[in-house]
DNA sequence: TGTACATCAGTGAACGCGCGTTCACTGATGTAC
DNA sequence: TGTACATCAGTGAACGCGCGTTCACTGATGTAC
C-alpha cells in the first residue's frame, strides 16, 4: 500500500525521524555555538549524539543541507521575534524602534546564528539557494512593514527610485520607494551596530553599547 | 643607498629573507581571496611557490603568525587609503566624506581583507594579540581625525560622555566625546553599509550600490 | 687566491588529527496476512 | 493469534582528502683566514 497523500497522521517511524532531526540540529546549533560555521561536522555532531556518523545521513543528504535548514530556521526565528516586536508598538515610530530593539537583542543572545546569516560565505557553500532566499526576504518584509507610508517622505533620485520600487514589487510589497530606501538604510545601519557590538568592539573600547545603541536608535529615526 | 636605520646594510640572505616572506604573504592574500581565511594554508602556500610546506617554517613561526602579519599589513594600508584621501578634502566635512568614500573603495577592491580585519573572529585564532589592537586603533585614529572638533556638538550622556572621553584619552586623542561618539556611530554605519554590499545584498535586491552610499554618506554628515 | 668552516634554506618522512561520503551489512521494528 | 516479510536505523570499514608541525638530514651559500 502506497502512503495516500501527506495529510495522513504521522507514523511512530516519522515521529521518531522528526526528533532524530530536532536533535541533530541542536547539537549542530551547539557546534555552531562554540566553534563557528565551519566547525559544523557530521562526524562530531554523531559524536555528540553517541551515534556513528554515516548515520545522520539517514536524516539529512548532506552538511550543506544541514546547514541550509539551520539558516531557514533562524531566519525565520527572526522574523518572528521582529513581528512580535512590532506588533507591540503603537505607530509606525515605536513599532519601527520596538523591530529594531528586537533585531539587536535577538543577534546578542544567538550570535553564532546571526553570524550564520550574516557573516561571510562560507567556503564551498552556496548562499544562494532560492529557499534561503525567500526566508531572508520574508525577515526583511517584517522590517518593511513597521514603516509607516508617510514616514520620511524624501524621494530618492533616480535611477534609486525605480530600483526600489521594483524592490519593493519584487515580493508584492505595496512600500514606495521612500520607505523601502528607509527600510534598508536602516537594517544597514542596524547590522553594523549589532555585528560591531558581536565582535566586541564596543566593550573593548570600554563604551556601553546599549547606551550606544539608544543614541543610534534615535538618529535612525530621523536619518 | 641607505636603509642606515637598522645599523648596517641588508646582507644578500636578509634581502633574500625578506622577498621570500613578502612573496609567501601574496601567495597567502591569493587564497584569502580565493576562498576566505579558514583557506590559507602552510602546504597550499608551499605548493603555490613550488616549495614543500614546512620550508615555510623558515620564515613564519606558524600560521598564525602569518595571518596576523597580513591583517596588520591590511590595517596599516587602510589606514593609509584613509589618510591620503583625507588630506585631500578641504574642512572637516569634506575630509570627512572623502575618508569615508576611501573606507569603501578600501573594502570594494579587496573584500577578503576587509573581512579579515572586520569578518567574524576565525576558530582558534586569537584577534586580541596587542599589535593588532594597536594598528587597528591606528585606522580608527585617522577617521577621528577627519572630524572637526566643533563639529556636531549634540553632547552624549552620562555614562557615555565619559567613557568616550576615556576612550579618546587612552591613545592620546584630543577629540571631546561628542566627536568620538560621532566617529564611532560614523564607522559603524560605514561597516554595515560596506559589509552589506561586499556581501552582494544590495546587488541581489538590484540596487545601486554607489548611489545608494552616496545617500548614505549625506545622511551621515548630518545624522 | 684558495680553502675550511659555519650558517641556513629546503627536503621528505612522519605524527596525529580531522573531514564528508559511500557501501555492504546487521539487527530491530512495524506491517500484512 | 502467530508468522513471514519488507522497511529502515545504525554499524564499521574504507576511500581520498587535507591540515599544522617536528625532525633528521642534504646541499648550497656566504664568510673568515
Amino acid at each position: 500500500m502506497a502512503a495516500a497523500g501527506e495529510s495522513a497522521p504521522p507514523t511512530m517511524r516519522e515521529r521518531y525521524r522528526a526528533q532524530v532531526r530536532h536533535e541533530v540540529k541542536q547539537a549542530a546549533l551547539a557546534q555552531l555555538a562554540q566553534a563557528g560555521p565551519a566547525a559544523v561536522s557530521i562526524s562530531a555532531i554523531g559524536k555528540q549524539l553517541g551515534v556513528s556518523g554515516p548515520a545522520l545521513y539517514r536524516y539529512f543528504a548532506s552538511r550543506d543541507e544541514l546547514l541550509t535548514e539551520l539558516a531557514i530556521d533562524a531566519y525565520r526565528d527572526l522574523a518572528g521575534a521582529l513581528a512580535a516586536a512590532s506588533r507591540a508598538g503603537q505607530g509606525p515610530g515605536p513599532r519601527f524602534a520596538a523591530a529594531a530593539r528586537a533585531y539587536r537583542s535577538w543577534a546578542l543572545e544567538q550570535p553564532h546564528r546571526y553570524r550564520l546569516l550574516f557573516g561571510p560565505p562560507l567556503p564551498g557553500y552556496d548562499a544562494h539557494a532560492q529557499p534561503l532566499i525567500d526566508a531572508a526576504q520574508a525577515a526583511m518584509n517584517v522590517l518593511l512593514g513597521t514603516l509607516g507610508e508617510a514616514d520620511q517622505a524624501t524621494a530618492p533620485p533616480e535611477p534609486l527610485a525605480s530600483q526600489l520600487a521594483s524592490w519593493a514589487r519584487s515580493y508584492d510589497h505595496l512600500a514606495g520607494p521612500a520607505v523601502a530606501m528607509h527600510a534598508i538604510l536602516a537594517w544597514s545601519r542596524l547590522h553594523g551596530f549589532v555585528s560591531l557590538e558581536i565582535a566586541g568592539n564596543y566593550a573593548s573600547m570600554g563604551l556601553d553599547p546599549a547606551r550606544l545603541f539608544e543614541i543610534e536608535l534615535a538618529a535612525l529615526g530621523t536619518g
